[in-house]
DNA sequence: CCGAGGATCATCT
DNA sequence: GATGATCCTCGGT
């Protein structure tokens, strides 16, 4: 054997990998330098789903959702605000995680910096505000978290998972897709 | 600590 | 013309 394997969690379905992703670090490396953070906060989405960009089918904006797993998908909304998901399932099944909040780990000044501001607390703890912080801009929609800038590397293991209802929806608000590390401080609300 | 309201634009009706 | 997978500020409790 001369290639090492892939380490990347279970991204073969959208609810399951929205559980498994917690405990991952997601790590940006940029010409600012390295920033990382632990997921401590995710919702899952799939094309079934109303509440999900993916619904109706692939369109210029979501064609991301239904590449393949691992797959960057980054979505601008209420027109200043940039999130991140990772895509999941085959190709074409137009599913896909949202990252919703990150403990902090490398490049603390480098995120204070580009987030305007000094409280660590705030830093991560929103889907657009993590990717502010880490430097993500929309040219990562696309890319595959196994050969560019954005990358996955094992975090912590996670005992308590939180599983409830997903924020800032109108349609399938009962739906309980939102999964959280338990008393995690950076999760973005209880 | 919590809720209301504004900012701002791609996409859809 | 309306609506967001949001965030920040401001005012009240």
């Amino acid at each position: 054997m001369s290639e090492s394997k892939a380490r990347l969690p279970n991204l073969s379905n959208a609810i399951s990998a929205a559980k498994d992703l917690l405990g991952w670090q997601l790590v940006h490396v940029s010409p600012e330098g390295v920033t990382s953070g632990i997921i401590v906060e995710t919702e899952a989405y799939t094309m079934e789903d109303a509440a999900s960009h993916a619904y109706g089918g692939e369109r210029t904006r979501n064609s991301s959702m239904f590449r393949k797993a691992g797959t960057i998908y980054i979505y601008f909304t209420y027109g200043m605000h940039y999130c991140m998901n990772i895509v999941t399932g085959d190709e074409g099944h137009g599913q896909g995680v949202l990252i919703r909040a990150l403990e902090p780990r490398q490049g603390l000044d480098i995120m204070k910096a580009r987030r305007g501001m000094t409280d660590l607390h705030a830093l991560t703890n929103g889907p657009a505000k993590l990717v502010q912080a880490m430097g993500i801009t929309k040219s990562a929609n696309g890319l595959h978290l196994d050969n560019g800038p954005i990358r996955l590397i094992p975090g912590i293991i996670t005992d308590h998972v939180v599983q409830t209802t997903r924020v800032g929806i109108s349609k399938a608000k009962d739906v309980k897709w939102r999964f959280y590390i338990a008393d995690n401080h950076f999760v973005s609300k209880k």
